[in-house]
DNA sequence: CAGATCGGTTTCATTTTGAAACTCACAGGA
DNA sequence: TCCTGTGAGTTTCAAAATGAAACCGATCTG
């Protein structure tokens, strides 16, 4: 993939790849895209009519996803129409879409609040996704720590 | 926590975890703050020594992320410095942050490129975060869906 | 008291976003 | 062939968010 930003742009954390990542999807519509793409929309059209986005927006947002590897454009032999699908990167975003899916549930909602739900094959729930140390036991924040680089 | 917006705003996809998730921290600098407290940074001036924010946006974000039960705003004995912690919600946010870090560390730099490392308290590496289905098995974007709410 | 520090607010220019109108290519039906 | 509709944009322009810099006020420190 390219491992790059946009015309100019530079890294707001070069070393860090939390916000290398914030970098190339931490906007409002970004992530709301690969989570439809997760869920099987595949044309502009069906990205906006999910999403209510602008059009001129959605139209930089997938050439910037398709620019860093996350989706791949396609052709539909239509002539017409164009295919948006996740390419392995994109498809490999799957744990962060569920981790702050999982997040929103816990604390974005109030208690008696519906919600839409990530199932698996057959209809069930998924477990907390929680991060473990090396021996496999759950992992806080104040047991990790960052190291820089050399 | 306070679950809604801050004055006036709406969600860009009330039914959606993902999007209400988005909605609260998916900005190009709420990441970030949240990345740093967890690794330590407390004040005011840490957070924009760290970032290289502006002081009127970081001045904003903080506000926000207390407004939103992210994090928690304590007077420190001292008078004048603040500090700024996160509540337990924000410590839920470990999981993304992590999953953003390892999608990091896998799509956005080049292979011999270097970058800091999130590690136990051993400093030994974090294992990946995967999304497993209700048997213990590894969970493909394919072999999920979202189950809508009636 | 003078100066530095901390945590802001205000001002103003630049950038990004969004809504709406316009364009262009193609396909199907009358 | 002409008309109409659809898909995928581009252009234009106003509104909102962002960022740099100056300013402010309280509190410590010498």
């Amino acid at each position: 993939m390219d491992v790059s930003l946009a015309a100019g742009g530079t890294w707001t954390d070069p070393a860090c790849p939390v916000a290398r990542t914030v970098d190339l999807i931490g906007d409002r519509w970004s992530l709301l895209i690969i989570r439809d793409a997760m869920d099987g929309a595949t044309s502009f059209t069906e990205f906006r009519r999910r999403l209510g986005i602008a059009r001129n927006i959605l139209t930089d947002r997938l050439r910037r996803l398709v620019e860093h590897g996350i989706l791949d454009k396609g052709a539909d032999t239509d002539g017409r129409r164009h295919t948006y699908r996740l390419t392995p990167a994109g498809k490999d975003l799957f744990a962060a879409v569920v981790a702050l899916r999982q997040w929103g549930e816990r604390h974005a909602f109030a208690p008696d609040e519906p919600h839409s739900v990530l199932v698996d094959d057959h209809g069930r729930e998924l477990p907390e996704l929680r991060p473990l140390g090396r021996g496999g036991a759950p992992l806080s924040v104040e047991a990790s720590h960052v190291r820089k680089t050399a």
